[in-house]
DNA sequence: TTTTACAATTGTAATAATTACAAAATTAAA
DNA sequence: TTTAATTTTGTAATTATTACAATTGTAAAA
């Protein structure tokens, strides 16, 4: 907690305590939440929390580049507490968002961005997770009586 | 034209005016454009077009993977009348995106994702494109009297 | 040709996540 | 304490996309 307010002051962020407690909730909850799950969550400790506060912070966050937004979806944004590069999988069945290691970093250069500045860099899968395709065999299954 | 209707038809699709118009305008446009880009360009054309056509055009093509709607930042979607498998970079003065080509995709297996049902794979790079980095410069030696 | 059915197109209204903005509250400085 | 600056809140605005019902167009059936 106060090790969260060190580190956003290092980042030239002020601590305050929307800020503290929704990059903490994003250290945390690992399934890339969009804003309103976490005034939601946020809500129980901080009664007087507004959904707008909640965004304010995490613009200022991301400016700062403490946490990422996903967009993988057009409809929402999904937060990301940690920033080091990885990529994601979506799923389309049950929402959520999978961490994916990318083994190979360096094949991600190209020639043909030398000469710009790249800012941001983003990979990421859609598809069906294990969990889901499971439970569709199952339901399959039962459709057709065993 | 006659070439465009049977590709839709091989696709699954009623090869109606406006979705014809819809595809082959994207296949000419490569600066990945919106729906209101590619209403107001086809409206000369077809005076009685509606913005929700084109919206409907680019729905069902999209499902038929005839085309690839892009999500880069969460105002807005763009389209790509091109599925082959390649990156994209978008400069985030201009707004224009540009495509990357993808050396080595083999490399993006990932064995987290073995057992998932992979629909779609995107990748993505947010940045300053060339000329406006070099516009950027003019501008900062201009207010510094050269 | 006329009738009927179906799909495509249109116009308008609804949706909903995010942002804008101004007032109130809090914090920091003088 | 007084003052200024920043943060938080509540509400309203924005706006791209979607929903939906009415209209139009098309093509087969009678
Ligand atoms: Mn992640
Ligand atoms: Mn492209
Ligand atoms: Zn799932
Ligand atoms: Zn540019």
């Amino acid at each position: 907690m106060q090790k969260i307010g060190q580190e956003l002051i290092q980042h030239g962020i002020k601590p305050s305590l929307i800020r503290i407690k929704v990059y903490d909730y994003l250290k945390k909850d690992k399934d890339h939440p969009d804003a309103e799950k976490i005034f939601t969550a946020l809500r129980k400790e901080i009664p007087t929390l507004s959904l707008t506060s909640v965004y304010n912070a995490l613009k200022v966050l991301t400016k700062n580049k403490l946490i990422r937004e996903i967009m993988i979806e057009e409809d929402e944004i999904r937060y990301d507490g940690f920033i080091e590069q990885h990529a994601h999988f979506k799923c389309i069945k049950c929402k959520k968002i999978f961490d994916v290691n990318l083994k190979y970093k360096n094949y991600l250069k190209f020639d043909e961005l030398k000469k710009a500045k790249i800012l941001d860099e983003h990979i990421y899968f859609i598809g069906i997770c294990e969990n889901c395709l499971n439970k569709e065999i199952v339901e399959h299954d039962r459709k057709n009586k065993r």
